[in-house]
DNA sequence: AGCACGCCGACT
DNA sequence: GTCGGCGTGCTC
């Protein structure tokens, strides 16, 4: 009998083990075994039996079996295959990254037991003098009485009270040690409090999913305010009720304490959020009631995906544009396609929301693929926000305002509102450089320029964290006139200081809240709804709502609409469609300024005209005609090297193997050199997914072959940027 | 990815 | 004449 075994290792195959005699019927799929794997010791994962009796005598045995039940069930081991295939990762790798740390280690996949003490029938009639002699024992025996369902070593401790005291009693046959798992504990009814009434379009989405009971993918889309999450509760209320479990998937920075007492206030379930800094021993703890089913609400990111749920009833993904779906390190795939993927597979719902679908969504529901609902009206009743193009071309402006924004913005403090300004560059300046001579201060690692932060006192490289000083003077010509060039949060911050100096400034970007405490604290004196002005990055378009907000002025809404990159467009409307959501919550009419030198972009001018739904189909009409992504299928294959010439003899060779579905050859990459090392990749293309795929099946082995002495190379299916 | 094997410089 | 540099190749 022979065990095809997926191992830890970069390659994109299973390796073949005997298996022995004795372990014939304790090895299933799934299963974790030892085994030697060149001169070491490897963890791996059962993929394959076969009864084939010849078998070749060289194969080595597998040591032993760690498992009496599969850590992988038959739908992650088919969601492991799939990733392996569809995003040419190495299979061994798929399924390690599926499984927490403490089991790709070796650790034991029993459900941990609990110890209980209880009285025994003698216990209870002892007295204080039969015990004269062991007063702790005594003492231990009195906490006992006063849990008759049982004491755990947690509350022994509390107590004061050691598990040694409790064994003794147990020795005396005055207690009783039982071992049982740990359980959650469950609310006497599901409900926490009684559900929002949905409004009449909450409610026919409602029925239309519920109408439709196993496999579907639903595209929710929902202006901002229009109450998506109500939509969720619901349908979540629906599966707890049938005693399934929910599975909500949201970006990194969605995954506030915030978000999950969302959840806790409406339901009385056990349910966790799986957010990065869980602990390993944590992160175990949840996968077991996850796969017990105890763990009835899971929220997380795109790894929450792999959660071993015992009986799924729903998936939900919201925010289900947001990038950061997409893992880029590792193993790489897409947390939303995989989620459809899972849910056809478990034949449960699927539910996409935004209130920006990504172009892939949007088609797949045009196509029909997707049901699309719709979620048209704010739920508070306020009215959308009015939108102005600002022709900035010509004019005068003070740290990237215009005079025209300025006098907005004061007029909206003077009516004790607040206002929000955002620019997506942290910092003070994007450059330094000598007005004499032309000199610029560039990174010694990269192939950019770095930042100058003043609040630090240092210039300062977004890509690799190089810092200097900054430089008094010109080292080129000795010229003393150096000049900040281009505006950051920092300027921004500064100026508007000066403009405004006795009102609050909030700056929301990485340097200024480096972490949930610091912007938990920074909300909380926004929503004091004091006037004052915001200022920041993408930081304050994530799901923040803040209801005295009226104006907002995007300063560089430029940046992103001309970039190298196709899809740049697409994530910079996003990000203005959703910042200028932030503003006319509640009875205030909101006021949106867009600062542009293109004001007649038609993709702005159709943003500004019909909203986003518009301006996306529009956008989508583009790709169509220059047969873009979603109507043509992408890979990249980058590679880091010690020079140019590395990268680019090595891309060549490749190129030269996939010239078919390679239209352009190989290219740097937009910065050239990141921390020392040299970029470049190659798009590989096509219209057939299939065909695309059968092409490059030989991919992995042909970079393998080519990659000579310094050589990184990796493999991105449906690359999200080009950069 | 690790790890071993292998062929050339600075040390007892 | 050895220790160790990391370049190359293999792992059922």
């Amino acid at each position: 009998m022979i065990a095809q075994i997926a191992l830890p290792v970069p390659l994109h195959q299973c390796f073949s083990y005997r298996l022995p005699q004795h372990m014939l019927e304790r090895v299933s799929l799934g299963l974790r075994v030892r085994v030697s794997f060149g001169s070491r010791m490897l963890i791996g994962v059962v993929t394959g039996i076969e009864t084939t009796e010849c078998g070749d005598a060289s194969l080595k045995l597998i040591e032993e079996v760690l498992d009496d039940r599969p850590v992988l069930a038959p739908a992650m081991l088919e969601l492991g295959h799939f990733i392996s295939h569809y995003y040419v990762q190495p299979i061994g790798e798929v399924f390690f990254h599926m499984l927490p740390a403490l089991l790709r280690q070796g650790q034991s996949s029993r459900l941990p037991t609990q110890s209980i003490w209880q009285p025994t029938a003698l216990g209870r009639l002892i007295s204080a003098d039969d015990l004269r002699r062991a007063p702790r024992q005594w003492r231990a025996l009195q906490v006992l009485l006063e849990f008759p369902s049982g004491l755990s070593r947690q509350v022994a401790q509390l107590h004061g009270i050691t598990t040694a005291d409790l064994d003794n009693l147990v020795r005396r046959e005055l207690a009783g040690r039982t071992e049982t798992h740990e359980s959650l504990p469950e609310g006497a009814s599901l409900l926490a409090e009684v559900p929002l009434t949905p409004s009449e379009e909450q409610a026919n989405a409602i029925a239309h999913i519920q109408a439709q009971p196993g496999f579907g993918c639903h595209l929710l889309e929902g202006i901002t305010g229009s109450g998506k999450t109500e939509v969720y509760l619901h349908l979540i209320a629906d599966v707890l009720n049938r005693g399934q479990q929910a599975l909500v998937l949201v970006p990194e920075i969605n995954l506030t304490p915030q978000t999950l007492q969302r959840f806790q206030q409406r339901f009385n379930v056990p349910m966790i959020s799986l957010h990065s800094e869980l602990g390993d021993k944590e992160r175990l703890r949840a996968w077991h009631h996850i796969r017990t089913g105890q763990l009835r609400l899971i929220v997380g990111t795109r790894s929450a995906l792999f959660s071993p749920m015992l009986n799924p009833g729903l998936i939900i993904l919201d925010e289900e544009h947001d990038s950061s779906f997409k893992q880029h390190e590792g193993v790489r795939y897409h947390a939303r396609d995989l989620a459809v993927y899972l849910a056809r597979r478990q034949g449960i719902p699927v539910i996409l929301g935004s209130a920006t679908p990504s172009l892939e969504t949007l088609n797949n529901a045009l196509q029909g693929r997707y049901n699309h609902l719709h979620l048209h009206r704010r739920s508070n009743r306020s009215t959308p926000p009015l939108t102005l193009i600002q022709d900035i071309r010509g004019q005068e402006l003070q740290a990237g305002l215009s005079a025209a924004s300025l006098g907005h913005i004061k007029e909206h403090l003077q009516r004790k509102q607040q206002v929000l300004v955002f620019l997506n560059r942290r910092g003070y300046a994007t450059s330094v450089l000598c007005h004499d001579c032309g000199w610029k201060v560039r990174c010694p690692h990269c192939s950019v320029y770095p930042t100058l932060h003043q609040n630090i006192g240092r210039m300062l490289c977004h890509h690799c964290g190089w810092s200097s000083y900054i430089p008094q003077s010109c080292p080129d010509c000795n010229g003393s006139r150096l000049i900040a060039s281009g505006t950051g949060t920092e300027r921004l911050e500064q100026f508007l200081q000066s403009m405004a100096t006795s009102l609050p400034i909030w700056r929301m970007d990485r340097d200024n809240i480096p972490n949930h405490r610091v912007l938990e604290h920074t909300l909380a004196e926004i929503h004091q709804n004091q006037p004052g002005i915001l200022v920041g990055t993408q930081m304050l378009v994530k799901g923040h709502h803040f209801h005295a907000v009226s104006l907002v002025v995007v300063v560089d809404t430029d940046a992103g609409l001309f970039s190298a990159d196709f899809r740049s467009p697409e994530r910079s409307l996003q990000r203005i469609h959703q910042v200028a959501g932030r503003s006319g919550r509640s009875n205030i009419r909101g006021e949106v300024i867009l600062q542009t030198h293109d004001p007649e972009h038609p993709l702005l001018q159709c943003l500004v005209q019909s909203g986003y739904p518009a301006v996306a189909k529009l956008m989508l009409q583009e790709r169509h005609q220059l047969n873009l992504p979603p109507y043509s299928y992408q890979v990249l294959v980058h590679c880091q090297g010690r020079s140019t010439e590395d990268v680019q003899k090595f891309l060549s060779e490749i190129h030269a193997c996939f010239a078919s579905i390679s239209p352009y050859g190989p290219v740097c990459a937009p910065i050239e050199k990141k921390a020392g090392l040299f970029r470049a990749h190659l798009l590989l293309q096509a219209s057939s997914r299939p065909m695309l795929h059968q092409k490059m099946a030989s991919l992995p082995n042909v970079c393998r072959d080519k990659a000579r002495h310094g050589i990184r190379w990796w493999i991105d299916v449906d690359p999200q940027d080009l950069l």
